[in-house]
RNA sequence: GGCUGCGUAGCAAAGUGGUUAUGCAGUGGCCUGCAAAGCCAUCUACAGCGGUUCGAUUCCGCUCGCAGCCUCCA
């Protein structure tokens, strides 16, 4: 029994679907003016869990992660590099399925783009002026009228009364109530715009996901998640927005995820304190940068560091090293591990309880490879299975270990390495341990740790 | 100022009203020519102060510390 964390009620909550055996969720996905960091790498991979284990638990999921690929960093950005809007955009909406692709997301079922949204976006604004939500401002920018809306603030926990206008920015006079926001922008000169009833004009961002969203899967649906600061106000005003316009529930659960955080601090464009998802690829594999993320749970902050990123290749490196050479059985039945893997992941997703299974299942692996083959097998034939479901442990364990966490060129060549290991072969036979020392020795110099089994000698690459 | 959330052993990270989380690191053993890997055992905990309770790291209150939101941000 699926239980999830609602943002909305603030508790963990059953999980029932609007219509049995078939799920609706929407991820708010990227506004594409630069590479992709490891934050945003954190929301892909955490939806991209819900999204397989859903899906694992034999739900008929229909996945939508938007792309943001009009509005003012956009406009600020292309402007600085001299760029076309579009070619900049397409750009980094291109890097961005790189970046997903390498960290093994599977791509949602669809990504909705904001500037081929325009007739929804302008439909859902024209029921917000017809039900008495919105107003043309001072300056003709379209404006929520937030006090029409009584539910306002319901999401985040604030009241109107006791927020602090202007508290970071001041506050603009357009406005009939400082905390309104803004439905459709006005155009201003060298910008993209687009016809609207209230003149040529722009979304606002927060319209964008709401119209988006209802397009692709109607008034009400199941799951909507994002980033925590995207509780407010954006998903409170997608919410005064939709429910504004339709008069029905716009989401039952609502999934924030915690942010990365580098030195306790948390990780955004703004602050200058990121890492590019490319930039870290460099350095670590992407199975390391996905395990880094599923080892603590999605609501919590997560410290980035180059500690924490080793740890994980370590500990990738024990569940492999306890697969390799052992064939795992394709069909493979239910053991009392699977059954606390889906009682982990069943408790809003947790995953580094689900990882502690199987570590649990690769040191009874580890135990029964050299006594009971046929239930090695088995193991690990569920091992692999349900590590599927966190999208790792699905490369050759040989290769896996072999390549190691460097991803540099150079170094020996497993030729070179065989080599080696057949002259220490021979000097082990001639019981010259000082020879085979040495070679051996030789080879740990260079990152390449061997390891004497019954059936002859393994090899792999360590971080040097 | 208002609102969220967090504080677990050397590090990371779950969880629980009384019973081993897990990974890395440490210690002792087994295995090994010696190692490595693996296996077995084992040492370091629940911010502080009160309260509820037979019993609290777990529930309640307060204090201290940290992070986030109240602009755009995943």
């Amino acid at each position: 029994m699926l239980k999830i964390y609602n943002t909305l009620t603030r508790s963990k909550e059953v999980f029932t679907p609007r219509v049995a055996g078939k799920v609706g969720m929407y991820v708010c996905g990227m506004t594409v003016y630069d590479y992709c960091h490891i934050g945003h790498a954190r929301v892909m991979v955490v939806f991209d869990i819900v999204a397989r284990y859903l899906r694992y638990s034999g739900y008929d999921l229909t996945y939508v992660r938007n792309v943001t690929d009009i509005d003012d960093k956009i406009i600020q950005r292309a402007h600085e590099n001299n760029e076309e809007i579009t070619a900049l955009t397409e750009r980094f909406i291109d890097a961005m399925h790189e970046d997903e692709r390498a960290l093994a997301v599977l791509p949602p079922d669809m990504e909705p783009r904001a500037t081929k949204s325009m007739d929804d976006i302008i439909l859902m604004i024209t029921g917000l002026f017809e039900k008495g939500l919105a107003y043309t401002g001072t300056n003709g920018d379209v404006f929520y009228a937030i006090n029409k809306f009584s539910n306002y603030g319901a999401l985040s926990g604030k009241k109107l009364d006791e927020l602090q206008a202007g508290e970071r920015v001041e506050v603009d006079q357009a406005k009939q109530n400082p905390f309104d926001f803004v439905l459709w922008k006005k155009a201003k000169a060298d910008e993209p715009c687009w016809n609207s009833p209230w003149g040529r004009g722009r979304p606002g961002w927060h319209i964008e996901c709401s119209a988006m969203a209802t397009r692709c899967l109607g008034h009400h649906f199941d799951i909507h998640g994002g980033g925590m600061d995207l509780q407010f106000p954006h998903h409170e005003n997608e919410i005064a927005q939709s429910e504004g316009a339709t008069g029905e529930k716009f989401v039952n659960i609502w999934m924030h995820n915690g942010f990365v955080r580098i030195n306790e601090e948390k990780m955004s464009k703004s602050l200058g304190n990121f890492f590019t998802v490319r930039e870290v690829l460099k350095q670590y594999r992407p199975e390391v940068v996905r395990f880094f993320v599923l080892s603590s749970h999605y609501r919590s902050p997560l410290n980035y560091s180059d500690e924490q990123l080793d740890d994980a290749m370590l500990a990738l490196t024990r569940l492999y090293t306890a697969l390799r050479g052992v064939e795992g059985a394709v069909e493979c039945r239910s053991t009392e591990y699977g059954t606390r893997f889906k009682q982990a992941m069943d408790d809003d997703f947790n995953t580094p309880v689900a990882i502690a299974v199987l570590f649990d299942m690769a040191r009874e692996l580890n135990k029964e490879k050299n006594n009971d083959t046929e239930l090695a097998s088995q193991l690990a034939g569920e091992l692999t299975e349900l590590s599927n479901v966190l999208g790792i442990l699905q490369d050759d364990p040989e290769s896996f270990l072999q390549a190691g966490d460097t991803l540099q060129e150079g170094g020996l060549t497993e030729q070179e390495i065989e080599q080696f290991i057949e002259q220490r072969l021979q000097a082990k036979q001639n019981k010259d341990w000082t020879l085979a020392d040495e070679i051996r020795n030789g080879l740990k110099g260079q990152g390449i740790v061997l390891e004497d089994v019954a059936t002859g000698t393994n090899w792999r690459r360590e971080k040097a």
